[in-house]
Parts: C-alpha cells; sequence; structure tokens
RNA sequence: GCGGAGAUCGCAAAGUUUGGUAUUGCGCCGGCCUUGAAAGCCGGUGUCGCUUGACACGGGAGUUCGAAUCUCUCUCUCCGCGCCA
C-alpha cells in the first residue's frame, strides 16, 4: 500500500507509475476525492466531539462547586450530542474504509530501470550463467526420470489428498533434505538468521503481505479457525514485525527461512506443469531482509548475488531475467528471476524470485524504525534461495544420464553420505 | 479443555476499589553549559487532522453528559491442572 502523503504531496509519481504500467488513473482519483471526502468529514465529527469535550469539562467544573443546578442545565443541552457524533463517525469512517480498500489495490511505484512490457514476453536478460549441458543421447523429460526410477508417487498421493500433490523417495528424497541442509547454510553464511516459521497466519497479517486476489486463487483457508495456509515463509517472516517501531539498531534484519509452502494453484493448467514442477505443497528456503529505505536497492543486489552464488555451486546452467513491467504484480518494485535451463522441456523456466518491495508490505503492516524526523517504514525485501522441487526437477533434466540415473552436484555429495549418483527406488 | 492472574506511549511502572478526560522513571532527540565529553538543567519524544483540535490505556460492543476506571465479548500472555508428539 502505498502512503498517503504520496496521493496528497506526490501525486504525479504515482500517475507516472500508471503510465508506464499502461493503467487508467481512475482508482488514483477515487481515491483522492475519497481522501478529501473523508477529511471534510473527520473535521466535522471532532468539532462536535470538541462540543461534547468543553461540556463534559463544564460539568465537571460545576460539580466540583456543588452547582447542581447549572451541571443539570449543560447536561440537557449536550443530551444529543453523542448520536450525532457516532453518526458523523460512521460516516467518517465509511469513507476511509472505501478510500483504503481502493488504494490497497494501487499497485506500489516500480524502480525506474524496470523494462517496459506488456507481459513475459517483455522480460529482459540481466545476466547468463553456466553452460548448456550437452547430451549424446536424446535427455529426457523430468517426468520420465522420476517415473522409470521410482522416485515420484503421483497417483497414489492424488488418491489420499488429490492431484497436485506428491510422495518423494528413496535417493530423490534425500537430495530433496541435501538441498534444504545446503541451502540454509549457504544463506547462514552469508549473515542471515535462520529463522522457522508458522505454516499459518491469520487474514490481518496476511492482508499486509500479499495481493488482495491472492485470497481466491493462492490461498488455502483453514477450518473451523479462520487461518490461512502460508504460501511461502516470505509472508510470516516479513509481517514478523507487524505493528512495531523496529529500534534502528536491529537494522538490517536478516532471516533465512524454510518452510512447507501451500498454494491452491487455481487456473493452472498445461502438460508442462505435469508432476512435480506445479504442486500444491513444496518446501521452499527462503531470504528476507528488513532494512532502512536508503540501503535497500543495495540489499537487492546482495540477495541476487546470494543466489547466484549459490545455484553456480550447484553447477546448473540458468539465466537471471529482469521483471517488466507487464509482469511484476502488485507489491514488488523492482523483481529478477532466476529460469533455469531444462534439456526435457527446451525451454528456460522459473525457479527463484528475488524481490524488493520498497515501504509497500510495511505500510500495510505498520512497520516502521525511529529517524530524527519522526517514524519512518521500513523497507522489505525477499528471494527465493531453493524451492526444492523445483530444483530437483532442473538437477535431474541438467544431470542425467543415458541410463536414466542423475549424477548429485559436488556440493551435496557430503550431505548424501558420499552418494554421486541417484539410484532408481526398488518400489 | 478447566481454574486463576494479567495486557497502560520504544522499555519499565503508577492510576482501576470510589467514572471527571493519562502520570512517573529509563532510553532516544534537540537546546543550555563545556576546549570536548560526562554530569546537571530545560524542552521534545504514539496516531490522525493540522489553525485553536480530535483520538489513543490489547481488539470490539454497551452503560453515561463524561470510561484506563463499570458491564458484555473476543484475542493474546503468564501460573496451575488435564491431555499429548
Amino acid at each position: 500500500m502505498l502512503n498517503m502523503d504520496l496521493f496528497r504531496n506526490g501525486i504525479d509519481k504515482i500517475r507516472a507509475d500508471h503510465d508506464k504500467r499502461g493503467l487508467e488513473h481512475t482508482r488514483i482519483d477515487q481515491v483522492i476525492r475519497l481522501d478529501d471526502e473523508w477529511k471534510d468529514a473527520l473535521k466535522q465529527m471532532e468539532d462536535a466531539r470538541r462540543e461534547r469535550n468543553q461540556a463534559a469539562r463544564g460539568i465537571s467544573e460545576a460539580k466540583k462547586n456543588r452547582d447542581t443546578a447549572a451541571a443539570d442545565t449543560i447536561m440537557a443541552e449536550v443530551k444529543n450530542i453523542g448520536a450525532k457524533i457516532s453518526q458523523l463517525d460512521e460516516q467518517a469512517n465509511s469513507l476511509l474504509e472505501q478510500r483504503d480498500i481502493i488504494r490497497m489495490r494501487i499497485p506500489n511505484i516500480l524502480h525506474e530501470a524496470v523494462p517496459i512490457g506488456a507481459d513475459e514476453g517483455g522480460n529482459t536478460q540481466h545476466s547468463l550463467h553456466g553452460e548448456k549441458p550437452q547430451f549424446d543421447f536424446e535427455p529426457r523429460t523430468h517426468n520420465e526420470l522420476i517415473e522409470m526410477n521410482k522416485w515420484v508417487e503421483l497417483e497414489r498421493a492424488a488418491k489420499i489428498a488429490g492431484s497436485r500433490f506428491f510422495f518423494l523417495k528413496g535417493d530423490l528424497a534425500r537430495m530433496e533434505l541435501a538441498l534444504q541442509s545446503f541451502a540454509v547454510d549457504f544463506i547462514i553464511n552469508r549473515g542471515f538468521t535462520f529463522v522457522q516459521p508458522p505454516v499459518m497466519m491469520n487474514r490481518k497479517a496476511y492482508e499486509g503481505v500479499t495481493d488482495l486476489s491472492d485470497f481466491e486463487t493462492v490461498m488455502y483457508g483453514i477450518t473451523p479457525d479462520p487461518l490461512y495456509m502460508i504460501a511461502t515463509s516470505e509472508h510470516p517472516l516479513t509481517a514478523m514485525f507487524m505493528d512495531e517501531i523496529i529500534e534502528p539498531s536491529l537494522l538490517p534484519i536478516k532471516m533465512v527461512g524454510v518452510s512447507s509452502c501451500f498454494r491452491r494453484e487455481v487456473g493452472a493448467h498445461g502438460l508442462s506443469d505435469k508432476g512435480i514442477w506445479r504442486v500444491h505443497q513444496f518446501t521452499k528456503i527462503e531470504q528476507i531482509i528488513i532494512c532502512k529505505p536508503d540501503d535497500s536497492w543495495q540489499h537487492h543486489e546482495d540477495l541476487l548475488d546470494n543466489c547466484t552464488d549459490l545455484w553456480d555451486a550447484l553447477g546448473l546452467h540458468y539465466e537471471v531475467v529482469n521483471i517488466c513491467t507487464g509482469d511484476m504484480g502488485t507489491v514488488a518494485a523492482r523483481k529478477y528471476d532466476l529460469e533455469a535451463w531444462l534439456p526435457g522441456a527446451d525451454a528456460y523456466k522459473e525457479i527463484v524470485s528475488c524481490s524488493n518491495c520498497t515501504d509497500y508490505q510495511a505500510n500495510r503492516l505498520s512497520m516502521r524504525f525511529r529517524t530524527n524526523e519522526g517514524n519512518t517504514a521500513v523497507h522489505t525485501l525477499n528471494s527465493t534461495a531453493v524451492a526444492t522441487s523445483r530444483a530437483l526437477v532442473a538437477i535431474m533434466e541438467q544431470n542425467q544420464l543415458k541410463d536414466g540415473r542423475v549424477a548429485v552436484p559436488e556440493c551435496l555429495v557430503p550431505l548424501m553420505g558420499g552418494k554421486t549418483h541417484l539410484e532408481p527406488c526398488q518400489w
């Protein structure tokens, strides 16, 4: 959510950003109009309240002087003022609520370096890492590999949970655990604190960190308690400091989280989504930074460096993509994706997303720190380190051998008891 | 799940019995003093509107001219009991 000050004193910035995104200005105008109406209503209500307060003081004074008659006179005068106040109060609250419902839907101000484009076709390449693996045989898709090696059970998972769930088995499951451990250690070594979050959140906290439409398409709600399963540990870790004034000496707060992630994936279809690429539940290691506004763009680059160093260590071939205006979404001001080469699919596909959300989440969550000029909203950043299911897909496809086995990335071998290749599961 | 105690400005506390419009200490910021610093003294230090103001004592509702204070309700924390990986 954008700060109201920007609507009152920096409206040109918002309009320019909408132009860049190709959006109509309707919502901006609505927010400004509702803000003016709210201020009028607020003023009226405050006048009425002031009247009431003065009367109350008069009564207090009169009673102290044992002047019951004077007290009764004033009480009779202000008898009905309460009803008037609550009516004005209701009106003001309603206007404020309307204003902020619309304000919540206005996207963040983009960084100037964000390329302009209508959709993902407008994304630009930032850098290319590693080399495309060459095969002297026809490379298999990860779906073929998990089936021939019996590493994943989709049908039995569908039987007990539903489609897009999976059992991981044998060496592939073991490598999943090794990946978690490797990624967490890797990010800890960059000065991040390891944090394991709750995997459910209440509605209020969740509205602070995500696009409202996600409640319909992404999040699982819980019965009977009004909670939501987290779609990523970004959400609890960012909302962790909700409603707090953070000690400046604590900033920047750097966290690496690991959690199961739950996504409904409503509307997602397609052959390329078969297998474990797009699923309802997966594990993700996530980097989070909460910092002062002046530092956030440097931190954004640092997060990306952590990612590229980590994926370089895994020895995989991928490109870094600069996300364009049309592909950006509401919350981020700038976003890099890592896209891994999948020889089976003959395409680069998303494995990491690295965002600077500036003060957009912090405004909604009311997360601030002290400065000489008063309390100021912090900036929040998040980046995948590794989403294990997708990392497994990339490793399987890029490291596959002619016989269908898969070479374990060197950095993971010590975490797999010295095992250098994934062997088929017996059943 | 049961019983008890609690939630007051960044932190710590008073005020709640008896309703009259939020106080103190620490921390932080600024000023005075000083060669500089500390100490000391003075002022400031939640939110919104900004011109005098309004709001804020965990959230919401109620009683009242007026609620931190009384009533109801929800949430969370602590202690004890029960259950449990």
